[in-house]
DNA sequence: GTCACAAACG
DNA sequence: CGTTTGTGAC
């Protein structure tokens, strides 16, 4: 069984916000920002984190819940679409847009957002599921849209790090990076959450210098960040490692620490995603700078 | 605007539940007693009555809520149908089930149970609307069905009363019985809660020589029950008197109060009706018996 | 299993 | 407005 003890959610360290030079980052899919307002009310409350990427927000952006978020002390950068995915930028001081779409042709799906605060950009993202419909077990269409999609993300993040922009790309990337990132893999295995044409587009994110905060630091194993709403898999710790933080160098070498809050998963009317959080030190120069 | 205070639900007196002789009956019409469980659980324990009668239950007989029934301590007598309909008799101990419809056919819906305990009859009705579908405005086939379903109504508690059977009839009526019964009552002119046909059969129920508890004893006026969902009936206080309780004589020599709980129609999430109560006190002869 | 939505009903 | 049912998604 699951109890989530290891991660239960816990009262912020007093530094947490902002001072002293901390500076934290959160992502959540949050599976229907309305339904989960509650919890998101309640985290941010008590993790005051910097900068919040929300996923799944399934509401249109002039129908987010901006009031509520707003008298908690944040702003929201929205791009929502009708019923399915929905992508929110949360941050304390109101950002710039700088782009609320990749390059590519898809109906206006909402799955990217950019923006810029203080010269660094906050990317949230959420990458398509990639897997045929019910109604079509064959359909190879959503594979290729995943794959085109993480493509024109590996375009843009290139075109970042060659520009020398500090940023950091959070959400839910929907690939299982190794075996070991799941409960079954052999229930996974030809999915369009495992297959080569689908991890090699995610593993050429490192090729970009980018950091996986949560690899880096989270004591968790295994390191799940998601489990079905189905089967019990939450009472069987039957996880999947989807959601995930990328840094660039900048971000990387200030990295404090990272996990995964398992205890928002408990919850009773728990998304089936559970926040990830990384946390910085911005006050001072890294330890390896002056090595 | 209606706040309902001065019926607000209150904790029940001492004698409440049986003790000193003193007998509760309710009548509720819950529209769906899945999604007013809570409420109902509210009810049952703060007044603990003896019978309750509930109407729109809204699920199948196999899906009522038994555990959640039971554990507080009463036994459910259910004659459900799927998504229409329903009803159902609570009481304390387990009782005979003696009908779950009239004889009239009707293709089985929902909307009779008769129970007897300790030799009394416990009768809870879900009386047909009676207006035509949206579909088909001039329609007069529910009415007919209404009309014949009253009939069959008639027929058997003159049945009862003609045996010297003692009764508790209780339930929502769908007959507006006079134009002060109606916020509204041009509204509802040549509806099937008012036209001729329908209050005759109505009023037959008198014939048999029923007394209405709540016309009574509430101190109500108007005296409403029902209040719709839409156009903010309730803080209008735009209601309708349709939920009864009509006695046999035996009760009805014994009647000491009758109200209508509409404090519970003030809730978040209530049912469209409120709850209407009779007390009997049964531990000795009735006044006028010793005239 | 938990979402969102669209009908139908009252 | 607030139920139920059904559909589709993940």
């Amino acid at each position: 069984m699951n109890d989530g003890s290891s991660n239960t959610a816990k009262p912020p360290p007093a530094d947490c916000g902002g001072h002293n030079g901390s500076f934290s980052i959160v992502s959540w899919n949050v599976n229907s920002v309305k339904s989960r307002l509650a919890h998101l009310s309640d985290y941010l409350t008590r993790f005051s984190p910097d900068v919040v990427f929300l996923q799944e927000i399934k509401t249109e952006t002039e129908s987010f819940p901006y009031p509520e978020i707003e008298s908690l002390g944040w702003t929201a950068t929205v791009k929502g679409q009708k019923s399915y995915n929905g992508v929110a930028v949360l941050t304390k001081k109101k950002p710039v847009l700088v782009a609320d779409a990749l390059d590519i042709d898809d109906g206006g799906q909402a799955r990217y957002l950019e923006t810029e605060l203080d010269g660094r950009r906050f990317i949230c993202v959420y990458v398509p599921n990639g897997e045929p419909p019910a109604s079509d077990p064959s359909s190879k269409e959503r594979l290729i849209y995943k794959e085109k999609w993480l493509d024109a993300l590996n375009g843009r993040i290139r075109k970042l790090v060659a520009d020398g922009v500090d940023f950091v790309l959070g959400g839910d990337f929907n690939v299982i990076e190794f075996d070991s990132d799941v409960y079954d893999p052999a229930a996974f295995k030809g999915s369009a959450f495992t297959v080569q044409e689908i991890r090699s587009r995610f593993k050429a994110l490192y090729f970009n210098g980018l950091t996986d905060a949560l690899r880096e630091k989270s004591p968790r194993s295994p390191l799940y960040t998601y489990w079905d709403y189905r089967f019990s898999a939450w009472e069987k710790n039957h996880g999947i490692f989807l959601d995930r933080l990328f840094l660039s160098p900048y971000f990387a070498d200030r990295l404090t620490a990272a996990d995964v809050d398992a205890g928002f998963r408990a919850l009773e009317k728990a998304s089936d995603h559970a926040p990830v959080r990384c946390v910085f030190d911005l006050s001072s120069a890294p330890e390896d700078v002056n090595e």
